[in-house]
RNA sequence: GGAGAAUUAGCUCAGCUGGUUCAGAGCACCUGCCUUACAAGCAGGGGGUCACUGGUUCGAACCCAGUAUUCUCCACCA
């Protein structure tokens, strides 16, 4: 035979993705059909393929090949996002090794290296996923920085402020000294950090006497507006009305009194800086204080501070411990361990800075978002993510929308030399927006501000159909709401609830019925994949080894929904096993020659039996569809194929050696066959695309392919057969097990004797004969005495040994079945005696412990009878 | 500091809202097989006081309380 003994993915994968690509089988047009639509989380622009976007892509596909196969307009929108801060790291530091400094650029020949690299990676990371069968429709491909979406957002943004959502205020902002930009509080990661604890003492004015207060920041004395003291500290109360002089640069400081500050922390004294800290700033407006800010935009030292001008913050903060020791006035340092924000872009120590910034207020906004996940209009799935989102979207805070970039959207809002400022898309309109209030539109500019990228994937849902910009076309109408998002839990806020807000602001509609949170993928040790740890496998080699299915089927096993999932290769291997599996499958059926005569009854019987299998796997897999299962729907599909298909419908009915099948049987073989092909498309797509194409299978046009084949509906389920079968393997097992437990070779037929009671198995016997390799089958009714004897169901059946039959190991075996059979009937007989337990339990419970008693009653008679009979 | 989640076989997890002697699956493992689709395989098998302690109930892996361990998110204590 040439066919190859182990499937070899690479060729299938290539030539069936341009075929479905040029087949436009990935094309989404508005018809008459249900529409089923997911939006792609966009990657970043410049990014390329790890293993999250691996999981996360690899379940949208299987999403939507599903959704297709069942006839459903299947959409899969796909896309990038500029990712302002990220993106406009990258450049920089390619334009550092280029030699040049972004300072030393504009705006627009930085923006030019910006669109050029964008131009020149921009498009990997979507080649990455057609490698992994991404059925996307490509002609759809957006950026977040197309005109279009890019007038979205800026629409938007006029709309919002427009409706007083937007404003511009001085607020505290995170402040990102490396990036030189403010950020949103979701855009800082706090980490605990080993720091020290300086003491420094302050002396009072016209005293000797010094207070002592704990710092973490020594560097910020200069900025000290005020020494803040507990109204009920007891030890501080004759320093009402003194002033101290700061250190070093001896300027002289009020003492204030105020009940936020706790007595029991530290000194029971606190230094108050206004421009660098969140609560000072608060308690310097509640007490008039000055702010005085010493930080430039980079983290360097001011002329504010008076000392140290120029210098980096941390090496200040050195400077000034040391030079407080040398001048006696620093006390003691203790070790301490805080919470430090981290720009989880750039990974700089955030600054809390005083910045005149834009802001989206977010208490209204947010009110109905809430509203569509605790009602149910939006599943969030798995639901444990609620509670988060609820306080979230309860604690709400302003969103600081603008960055001090180049790369994004610039905000629309127009300076004149006055500093009073217009909103308006264009230059003329902000001359007329200006002439229209009367006033002078001299020197007028914008500034470098653009917006966060958050603000533009807020629309994407809506935007990547024209939605914002044009409500009312046809695709907009049909597409939207979509249907499945899947996303990763940790940008629930970033995204997710941005999007809801968003989505509903325009459309009084959810962005999507269902949010399908995948977990973290994490290492063999629970480590979060990453960079700098290099525990992260590049998914387009683990491809390259096991094959794109291979590689899909192990992502999805190991992805329970909603919790994080231990990667690891094995699962790989797994998948390839099993496409392997599927392959060897098809290479026995394709062996086989026909003749012309009829189905005999018992491949009938087998076929009917693997198709009742069949329906209630499917009526299995579909229920966990519907709660997100993917990978209890993978499990069930394998099963079903490994075991039922492949294990025991194809063992049953495969004809002797280069014996020929009858026709009739081969048909039914390649119906049932195509039917689990269907099945297991949605996660081997290119495997089944494969096979299905092969003439076993007949002629096919280019047509017709299984991207777009019917996925199988649900029939009808005979119980009855399924569990008479069961029985029938059980006897096949037990057989099997005698044989192996005796040494006995499998190409040994050995005799079986079925006192059939319960279950008529004469309609089995072929298929037993066959699988147990029986060389007699008999139907008796009486017990047989000295034969190896089980239970199978209620039936007793005997396998009469020539020799060796070893009494005393049956008499145990029997024996301890009994006990095991004694036991459980007094469980159940102690339930039936139990008063309360007729009273409480439901009858069908009673009824059922009646019948487990008969049942074990029965069994026990036989296994008594032959234990009897052993003598 | 607040909130949430988890703890079931060596590993990763099911156990669908208390009822078969309820303890499951896949992988790994052990034994025997190169049986003419597949050794990436076949047949069989051994693994668990359901974290701990109490409580509720006729009945608990499942409900409640507490304890321990782990993880995640949120939070301005210098």
């Amino acid at each position: 035979m040439s066919i190859a003994k182990t499937y070899s993915p690479k060729e299938a994968e290539n030539k069936w993705y341009s075929h479905w690509k040029e087949n436009g089988f990935f094309r989404s047009v508005p018809d008459g059909r249900e529409p089923y639509t997911i939006v792609m989380p966009p990657p970043n622009v410049t990014g390329v393929l790890h293993m999250g976007h691996m999981l996360n892509n690899t379940i949208q596909d299987v999403l939507i090949r599903k959704a297709r196969m069942q006839g459903k307009n299947a959409c899969w929108v796909p896309g990038t996002d500029h990712a302002s801060i990220a993106t406009e790291a990258k450049v920089v530091a390619m334009l550092k090794e280029k030699g040049i400094n972004k300072k030393d650029i504009s705006r627009e020949e930085f923006l030019n290296y910006a669109w050029e690299w964008k131009e020149k990676y921009g498009g990997i990371i979507l080649k990455q996923l057609e490698k992994l069968g991404a059925s996307c429709d490509w002609e759809r491909t957006k950026f977040t920085m197309d005109p279009d979406l890019s007038e979205a957002v800026l629409d938007t943004f006029i709309k919002w402020h427009e409706k007083g959502y937007i404003y511009r205020g001085v607020r505290m902002v995170n402040w990102d000294p490396q990036g030189k930009t403010a950020l949103s509080d979701e855009e800082v990661i706090r980490k605990e950090v080993n720091q020290k604890l300086y003491y420094i003492r302050y002396q009072i004015k016209d005293s000797s006497e010094y207070i002592v207060i704990a710092t973490t920041r020594p560097e910020t004395i200069m900025a000290d507006s005020a020494i803040c003291i507990n109204p009920n500290d007891e030890r501080y109360a004759h320093l009402k009305g003194k002033t101290v002089l700061v250190p070093i640069i001896n300027r002289e400081i009020p003492v204030i009194f105020d009940g936020y500050v706790e007595m029991d922390f530290g000194t029971g004294c606190l230094k108050v800086t206004p421009a660098h800290d969140l609560n000072d700033y608060e308690l310097g407006q509640k007490h008039n204080l000055p702010v005085i800010d010493i930080l430039n935009d980079d983290g360097t030292l001011n002329e504010k501070a008076e000392i140290f001008i120029g210098e980096d913050r941390f090496i200040a903060r050195k400077k000034v411990a040391k030079q407080l020791e040398e001048i006696g006035q620093l006390e003691k340092v203790e070790d301490y361990v805080s919470q430090v924000g981290f720009s989880e872009r750039t990974d700089a120590a955030i600054e809390p800075k005083l910045s005149m910034q834009w802001w989206l207020k977010m208490e209204k906004l947010s009110k109905p978002a809430l509203d569509y996940v605790q009602d149910g209009t939006i599943n969030l799935i798995p639901d444990k993510f609620f509670t988060s989102y609820k306080h979230w979207m309860e604690n709400v805070k302003d969103w600081c929308i603008s960055r001090q970039l180049w790369w994004g959207q610039r905000i629309p809002a127009w300076y004149n030399d006055r500093n009073e400022w217009v909103i308006s898309k264009t230059e003329e309109g902000a001359k007329e927006a200006f002439a229209k209030e009367g006033k002078s539109a001299e020197g007028l500019r914008q500034e470098d501000d653009v917006l966060d990228t958050w603000f533009s994937s807020a629309l994407w849902p809506m935007s990547v159909f024209d939605g914002v910009r044009n409500p009312d076309n046809a695709e907009f109408q049909y597409y939207y709401p979509t249907n499945d998002l899947v996303t990763a839990p940790e940008i629930l806020f970033f995204w997710v609830a941005r999007m809801i807000i968003a989505g509903h602001d325009y459309t009084q509609k959810p962005p999507f019925r269902n949010v399908y949170l995948t977990g973290i993928v994490r290492d063999k040790q629970g480590r979060k994949m990453s960079k700098s740890l290099g525990n992260s496998p590049d998914p387009i080699e683990l491809m390259e080894q096991y094959g794109t299915d291979g590689v899909r089927v192990g992502m999805l096993l190991s992805s329970p929904a909603g919790n994080d999932l231990m990667f690891d290769v094995s699962y790989c291997e797994q998948g390839r096993n099993f496409a392997n599996k599927v392959w060897n499958a098809f290479r026995l059926v394709k062996g086989w020659e026909t003749t012309d005569s009829p189905a005999t009854d018992a491949q009938k019987l087998a076929a009917n039996w693997f198709e009742n299998r069949f329906n209630q796997a499917l009526v299995e897999i579909e229920d966990h569809f519907a709660h997100y299962r993917l990978s209890d729907a993978l499990m069930a599909t394998y099963k079903l194929i490994w075991d039922d298909f492949c294990a025991w419908y194809l063992e049953l009915v495969k004809p002797a050696y280069q014996a020929p099948i009858e026709r009739e049987t081969l048909d039914t073989v390649k119906r049932l066959f195509e039917r689990v092909l269907t099945l297991a498309h949605p996660f081997m797509p290119f495997l089944t695309e494969e096979l299905w194409h092969d003439e076993l299978f007949g002629e096919r046009t280019a047509e017709d392919c299984i991207i777009v084949a019917s996925y199988p509906e649900m029939g009808a389920i005979d119980e009855t057969i399924i569990k008479e079968f069961a029985t029938v393997q059980q006897i096949i097992s037990e057989v099997r097990n005698i044989r192996n437990s005796k040494g006995i070779s499998p190409k040994i037929g050995l005799p079986l004797a079925i006192n059939a009671t319960h279950i008529n198995f004469e309609r089995y016997s072929e298929s037993i004969v066959k699988l147990a390799n029986i060389e007699e089958l008999t139907f008796v009714k009486e017990k047989i005495s000295g034969a190896v004897s089980f239970l199978a169901g209620k039936d007793e059946c005997y396998v009469a040994l020539e020799n060796n039959i070893d009494i005393d190991a049956e008499r145990e075996r029997i024996t301890k079945e009994i006990a095991y059979l004694q036991g459980f009937l007094i469980s159940v007989d102690k339930k039936l005696g139990n008063e309360r337990f007729m009273q409480n339990a439901k009858p069908e419970v009673v009824e059922n412990e009646q019948n487990k008693k008969s049942d074990a009653i029965a069994k026990l008679q036989i296994l008594e009878d032959s234990l009897a009979s052993l003598g």
